[in-house]
RNA sequence: GCGGAUGUGGCGAAAUGGCAGACGCAGGGGACUUAAAAUCCCCUGGCCGAAAGGCCGUGCGGGUUCGAUCCCCGCCAUCCGCACCA
């Protein structure tokens, strides 16, 4: 295949130029003048104006997921979102929308500070020239970006409002009254930490009542206080509002990788080894930044109703989220007495569990604690062998990997603590215990096992011979009660105050829960397996925290934000990126940035490849803002829900939607950066900085494609194929067809080279149904003699169009064909089914390949319906079309062209074929008035020749009419 | 183990209660050509049949229905998440 089926060589740098040059794609915000030539203020009569947000077309937000720029380039995959986003984007500018279609960096990240590790180059060249190389070829695709809009996580004119955002969250707590994010400044204070702030002012009111007080003696009086509250109070204050901030710092267990000397993210450490290199991890205490997202798991949850994603993607939310009902049930530790006095500190000890089934608290025959857990050590008796166990045990489970802990997690291991508990509802006296199967990080830390109806405590308790006691009765009774983890009928369950035995176990649970609560031993409750987002990383190439380390009179560290004017804060220079000596940051390197003159010491910890990404999308809307993260103006306009929907399009218009209105992008971002981006949204609502609660209204993951071979694609199967390679030879428009031609967007689906070529022939076909064949020998033959050095405007000028190309009336026949596929293309578009639509564009283009004279208006209307899916062949031909009629206004603007209408009264039949079936089953077609009524059809399938064989000497029985479809009789 | 998705010709797929396999790839035949490429036309699920035509056929087994690829129940397989979350 090495003749070119069209110059699209010519053609596609042509168009790209041309659309760069006019700023055709740009997005007009509020406020923004539009130029008098621009054809987004042609159509909608705003040229040379500047429009309120209320003057503009209604808005359409399309986004790509962020992509990281990575050394390696696109491979065919990124360009299946970007290219259904892009049709989607023409597609509706083709309605009357006004489009906001961006696209940008995610540009921190682990490699280029890696490559700054071993060869010394500042990760920013490494970065910039991945974004150079992305650009190339993601512009080498046509795509109508507004490329004014274009922004880089690692730029500090973004970075800064991703710290200002931190700030944000660092200065606000969530009240679980209101349920929402608040400033910190409406923080209540417990009574005991109130005293000075609110209580002087009474004291001393008091003291102005009393006889003996005197102006002086108040006055010292308030000094005193205020000395008071600095000195005693304002330390406590500190901490009690630090442990409330969305953003706080805590003591936590990180991935360690020694072979790197950098902490990993957790998805970057797969199976217990560093996603690059291999090495192993290890879970290793340090002080954390973390980010309360825990807060906000309810509303995280609940929102997820108020969004169109996918099922699967919200399933996964959900399970990730992980919400469970249940209760805090409350068991005293049992002494252990040697001669009459207990041998242990916790003898007094409360343990609380959580559980979701209280209703088998009857069967609760042990505890088991987390090996973690705080209270081990109090409980277990002093000196004592199981004391001795604990230690060896913990040992064992420290030295373990987290893939060894899971890999052996099929055989339960613990041991006895040598403590007791007591169960509240039988006052058994039940064993404690410690195993790895109860986390530490979950729920308390601490369970009741009831190993008749948990499968865990099941195994655990007949691998050490524990006490298996019947609670519940399974509705079935062929099902053995041992190991019966669903839902039956209490059993066992008495005692003088409470009785369960018989009740469901729905009401079992609640039963037993209000019992707890009137005694205090227990609380219904919630728990979810979301945790609190570990937002801190040892690493050099992110943000750095706007936040410094001070000492208190008492010598405590404690930190304090920098002020909005302190930012950007930029990552300081350095001569070597590797974490230091004593495994601190890369950052503490750098000693006169470190320190402040004030003695400040900066936080050295930057922030995860996630922060970039958490507010992009808010950014495009504004991104030159230097005021601001986003002007309401702009934030209001394209994530608001203020504009109306579009008069234009025929089938159903999108309402207007609240946030992004169509994001599209792989599922490997369905929780992390999706939960994280929605979570930060959520407390910029709060705190009013953004008009909606949910950031992306509309998700779809397109699916993966995988190698010519059915594998996923990688390096080291050979199987990757670059887009490069794929233009070169077929061109960006065919490129662009095929990647949406393949199947539905969100399937997984096979490349196959053989299938480009098909839809390369079928461009091939537009091209030779427009273009006449002389012109095209005699640009081939001008193209051979200059071998390439022509310029482009003179060869494809050579190139005219056919003379059957008539500006006179189509034929029914014609505006039949044409109205059909302008039908089907919208409703396909509007649906995301863009492979059927496209075929519906090759039976069009197959059928007026025959046409003798082809009706100029059928064809404009058709390439209006191509241009979204292949714009630069679309923009060539309809340039030459245009230049047919020669109007003195000039070429109208394809980007900007209404999208056709369909006229349903086009495409009613005179007469139709209609099925006709014997006992279900296909005998016959039969053609018959499209008017005909259901009686007429009756009689004429009744009458079909081939279905005569199959009525021969049987009676109807039934007959089955459905009009204009089918008819089936039914015979006996 | 739990959750989700998918299963249709040689291949990518279409049809989502009403003619299964549109469209494309691959394959076969023909036209054009000195020849090839390109292009254009025809055929192409399996079995039986000379043909007309018939029978079978949407992972497997049941069910609902006049009629099921589509809806319901039970399996099987593949892929993707999560995984001792009490």
């Amino acid at each position: 295949m090495s003749r070119r089926q069209y110059p699209f060589h010519l053609i596609e740098p042509k168009w790209q130029q041309r659309w760069e040059a006019q700023q055709t794609f740009r997005a007009w915000n509020p406020g923004d003048s539009v130029p008098a030539s621009h054809p987004f203020g042609v159509r909608h009569q705003l040229a040379g104006k500047t429009p309120a947000a209320s003057e503009l077309p209604p808005k359409f937000y399309i986004l790509d997921m962020f992509p990281y720029p990575s050394g390696a380039g696109l491979h065919v995959g990124h360009p299946e979102g970007y290219t259904a986003t892009d049709i989607l984007a023409r597609y509706r500018r083709a309605c009357g929308f006004n489009v906001l279609h961006p696209m940008g960096w995610d540009s921190f990240g682990l490699p280029a500070e890696q490559y700054a590790v071993k060869t010394g180059q500042h990760p920013r060249k490494t970065t910039e020239a991945n974004i150079a190389n992305f650009t190339r070829q993601i512009r080498s695709l046509g795509f109508s970006y507004d490329w004014t809009r274009e922004l880089a996580t690692t730029d500090p004119d973004y970075f800064k409002w991703t710290q200002w955002i931190f700030l944000q969250l660092y200065n606000s707590w969530f009240n679980p009254e209101t349920n929402k994010a608040e400033p910190i400044e409406t923080l209540t204070y417990p009574a005991e930490l109130k005293l000075i702030v609110e209580d002087w002012k009474t004291i001393t009111l008091q003291r102005a009542h009393d006889d003996h007080s005197t102006p002086e003696a108040d006055d010292e009086f308030r000094k005193a206080a205020q000395k008071a509250m600095n000195e005693e109070v304002e330390q406590s204050r500190r901490a009690y509002r630090d442990s409330k901030r969305l953003a706080y710092v805590s003591e936590a267990p990180v991935n360690w990788c020694p072979e790197l000397g950098t902490v990993l993210a957790n998805e970057e450490v797969i199976d217990g080894k560093s996603e690059v290199g291999g090495f192993p991890v290890i879970r290793k205490p340090m002080k954390q930044w973390m980010l309360r997202i825990t807060a906000f798991a309810e509303r995280l949850l609940a929102d997820l109703d108020t969004i169109e994603w996918s099922d699967s993607l919200k399933e996964m939310q959900r399970n990730w989220i992980g919400r469970s009902e249940g209760a805090f049930v409350n068991f005293t530790v049992d002494p252990v007495v040697w001669e009459g006095k207990p041998i242990h500190q916790g003898a007094k000890d409360t343990i609380t569990v959580f559980t979701t089934r209280p209703d088998t608290l009857f069967g609760a025959t042990y505890l088991v604690l987390a090996p973690e857990h705080p209270l081990v050590e109090l409980i277990a008796p002093d000196n004592s062998v199981e004391w001795a166990n604990i230690c060896n045990y913990r040992a064992e489970i420290a030295s373990k990997s987290d893939l060894e802990r899971t890999e052996l997690a099929k055989e339960k291991t613990g041991v006895f603590t040598g403590a007791y508990a007591i169960n509240p509802v039988n006052g058994e006296k039940i064993p404690i215990w410690i195993a790895d199967y109860v986390l530490a990080s979950y729920g308390t830390g601490a369970i009741m096992a009831v190993p008749a109806h948990d499968e865990r405590d099941f195994d655990f308790a007949k691998k050490f011979n524990l006490p298996i006691v019947q609670v519940v009765q399974p509705p079935d009774d062929k099902t053995d009660w041992q190991g019966f983890c669903d839902e039956g009928t209490a059993v066992n369950s008495g005692n003088a105050e409470i009785a369960l035995n018989g009740l469901p176990t729905k009401e079992a649970k609640a039963k037993i829960t209000t019992w707890l609560e009137s005694k205090g031993l227990g609380k219904k409750t919630v728990n979810f397996k979301l945790r609190d987002w570990l937002f801190s990383r040892q690493r050099y190439w992110g943000e750095p925290f706007p936040i410094v380390w001070k000492r208190d009179e008492a010598a405590n560290l404690y930190h304090e934000a920098l002020p909005e004017s302190a930012l950007p804060l930029l990552p300081p220079a350095l001569d070597d990126y590797k974490p230091t000596a004593e495994g601190q940051p890369p950052l503490a390197r750098a000693k006169d940035w470190l320190t402040l003159p004030d003695g400040a010491i900066r936080e050295t910890n930057t922030m995860p490849q996630w922060a970039g990404s958490c507010w992009y999308y808010l950014r495009y809307a504004d991104n030159k803002n230097a005021a601001a993260f986003v002007s309401p103006q702009a934030e209001g306009y394209w994530m608001g829900t203020a504009s109306s929907p579009s008069p234009i399009s025929q089938t159903p218009s999108p309402k207007p939607t609240p946030g992004v209105d169509l994001y599209v992008g792989g599922t490997e971002h369905a929780v992390l950066h999706l939960l994280y981006a929605r979570f930060w949204h959520k407390v910029l609502f709060d705190l009013g900085h953004v008009s909606t609660a949910e950031p992306f209204f509309k998700l779809v993951n397109q699916g993966l494609i995988l190698g010519e071979d059915g594998q996923k694609m990688s390096k080291s199967r050979g199987n990757v194929v670059n887009p490069d390679d794929v233009l070169k030879e077929f061109g960006a428009d065919a490129f662009r067809l095929y990647e949406m031609f393949m199947g539905p967007l969100q399937d997984v689906k096979p490349w196959n080279t053989r299938g480009v070529e098909g839809v390369y022939r079928f461009l091939g076909r537009v091209w030779r149904l427009f273009v006449d064949e002389k012109a095209e020998t005699d640009y081939e033959q001008a193209e051979t003699v200059t071998s390439g050095t022509g310029s482009t405007k003179a060869l494809l000028e050579i190139i005219k169009l056919g003379a059957a190309i008539k500006d006179e009336p189509a034929t029914p026949a014609q505006l039949k064909a044409l109205h059909a596929c302008i039908k089907k293309v919208t409703e396909d578009l509007d649906a995301l089914r863009f492979n059927t639509a496209i075929s519906t564009m090759m039976i069009f283009v197959n059928e007026a390949m025959a046409w003798p004279m082809k009706p100029w208006s059928v064809l404009r209307d058709f390439l209006l319906l191509l241009a979204p899916f292949s714009p630069h062949l679309a923009e060539e031909l309809w340039e030459k079309l245009h230049a047919l009629r020669a109007d003195p206004a000039g070429i109208p603007s394809l980007s900007y062209a209404a999208w056709p209408q369909f006229d349903p009264a086009r495409l009613v039949e005179d007469t139709l074929e209609i099925p006709v079936q014997v006992n279900g089953k296909l005998r016959d077609v039969i053609r018959v008035p499209a008017g005909a009524t259901n009686a007429e059809l009756e009689e004429a399938a009744k009458a079909a020749e081939k279905a005569q064989f199959f009525l021969a000497g049987k009676t109807v029985k039934k007959v089955i009419v459905v009009p204009k479809k089918l008819v089936n009789l039914i015979v006996a």
